[in-house]
DNA sequence: TCGAAAAATCTAAACGTTTACATTTAGGAT
DNA sequence: ATCCTAAATGTAAACGTTTAGATTTTTCGA
């Protein structure tokens, strides 16, 4: 059956104008239900199925939200994806994901593309939070959200978690079990979670009056390695901490790798508390605690904020959302 | 700018026909380079992009391949899904992916979705290994990959991973280190991959004249909780093995986690293998020891068969690839 | 039974490309 | 200058829908 049928071939099968059958492929009523039988026949005979890229053509929207993350093989966003499939697909519309390694310059390349797509909207993460690459997207008026990550110079709809409050909990929590010296792993200051975790230490410590010490303040870069380094750098630093807190995934199990290296006793010598919850968190002993993110959720919410913007183009205000995350004590921390 | 410039803007513009501005746009050669220049000139004052589906709609294919997975948050496919990317963009191609939960309904929705839209070809990772709902597919001529799981009622191109061979390789190294009570921990088998691991456990018993003990196999369903349950159960029978391998990598979780909390020491009173590599393997103390896939590469090689298959329909076989997994000895085997 | 209003159906144009084929132009040989 | 050929460019149809507006059919009250 390499030959597809068209509207038209159900249209002369059923003996109606082409006009009709569009009429009930789209339901759109009007039409008598004997029409309408011998329609639905003539399709199921004809085993019809419409092509949307002619439907996109001519209706000029494609049901496609393009999806942009920078590393995919990173568990956070499948997590995330999920969840804007889930809403997705519940309104009829798919998604076209890319993945750009942290790279600005495919970034850019897959915006063109998914403009020339024509995506009727966009979510991203994005390897650049200037932004100005994203500017192509706005000017086709065609709605962003930006997730996890903001984006500067434009006003987009954005779901972000709250990190500040995320990493003083977190921080909070620690001093309150007693310990005054405590180190931070940070992520790059150029990006906004690095920032903002590293801004929720400060202010925890702040609160409660504990002098910040720079020397427990390790600069990472987010990935598994600096986790690895800024543990071993901060075991033999001049003050040994008593606790850790570590801006994300990644760098916490280069850090928990460096710990059992060192012999450096979790939950007995120094308490831990991680930014996202990792698949290892419960498996090592003693449990992780971490500061968990409602990944799916975060989804879930930037589709509806693309969908909002997709079907009410106009005099919708910039919306910004800012989940609270969540921490989850298990026994990685100890009492001073 | 609201106002999307068409070829016939840039025509006017340039002062030619569609026709040449169609030809320089996919550099068809045969128009005078001032001609060209002028085009390109005008593409550029009207931030021209050309429109992906007025292409396909003449072209008749979209550049397009459709993904289905069953699980986008199971660390195995995001790895898949990367290597596939990877490939397709060398190739002008784009990738719409999406998960079905392990619905052979919602997959049978997809299907439909994906013909809709003019995929040029599918990678599948099917939840309903009979591929009756692939038919479809198959009507339309549309060329489709099998990665992981095989595809019974039709023939298609596939890339597996050969089971029985990663899960002799590993139950031959338990042998070698004297191991004679060795458990295995199955998948379903009504799964390709559950059977096969199973076999290949079976083959390297036999060929080292270890008789079968029915008390040493446990049946799971590849999930957590199974893996769980099974090393339960086998740490309480009548014969307790000094070896257990596990026939995926979530149940190797479960597992590991049921060993910690009986305290049944890895490396020490129980050596392990497991099939897939996980993140925690390296964590753990001791490391463990797994059979692992070329996750990226399947990828790769599943995109190259598309892609052969969309460039030269005609003629060509089935083929099937089956590349060998790696075992990797860690140090949860200790000899006996 | 007739006519008017309402309901159903049809006609044809449009969406933005690509491409076969027709036409024009350029430029060298005479 | 003229002609011829090859190169450059143009014309128009087609791809498969949706949809406004025109037309036909049905329904129903008088």
């Amino acid at each position: 059956m390499e030959y597809k049928p068209t509207i038209e071939d159900v249209a002369k099968l059923a003996n109606v104008s082409i006009a009709t059958v569009s009429r009930v492929i789209n339901n759109q009523g009007g039409v008598r239900k004997v029409t309408e039988d011998r329609i639905v026949n003539a399709i199921n005979e004809l085993g019809y199925i419409r092509s949307a890229v002619a439907r996109s053509m001519k209706r000029k929207e494609t049901n496609t939200i393009g999806i942009i993350v920078p590393d995919i093989t990173n568990p956070f966003f499948p997590h995330v994806v999920a969840g804007i499939e889930q809403k997705a697909r519940e309104k009829g519309y798919y998604t076209i994901l890319s993945s750009t390694n942290e790279s600005p310059i495919i970034e850019e390349e897959i915006v063109k593309i998914f403009i020339e797509r024509g995506v009727d909207g966009v979510i991203i993460t994005t390897a650049n939070e200037s932004g100005d690459h994203i500017k192509l997207l706005q000017d086709q008026g065609i709605p962003i959200v930006a997730v996890d990550r903001a984006i500067k110079n434009f006003e987009v709809d954005t779901v972000l978690v709250d990190n500040v409050n995320g990493a003083y909990q977190a921080v909070r929590q620690l001093i309150l079990q007693g310990h005054e010296k405590i180190a931070i792993i940070c992520g790059p200051q150029s990006t906004t979670p690095g920032r903002e975790r590293y801004l929720g230490y400060k202010k925890a410590l702040e609160e409660y009056n504990i002098p910040l010490d720079e020397s427990l303040v390790y600069q990472g870069d987010f990935m598994e390695n600096s986790g690895y380094r800024g543990a071993l750098h901060l075991f033999y630093s001049k003050v040994r901490p008593t606790a850790i807190f570590s801006s994300n995934n990644q760098m916490t199990i280069g850090c928990v790798k460096a710990l059992t290296e060192l012999d450096w006793k979790l939950g007995e010598e120094v308490s831990f508390i991680g930014f996202d919850d990792v698949e290892i968190a419960t498996f090592i002993k003693p449990k992780l605690s971490v500061v968990s993110r409602p990944m799916t959720t975060i989804g879930e919410i930037a589709f509806q904020l693309v969908y909002d913007r997709i079907h009410f183009k106009e005099n919708l205000p910039k919306r910004e959302y800012l989940l609270t995350p969540e921490l989850k004590i298990r026994e990685s921390c100890h009492k001073i």
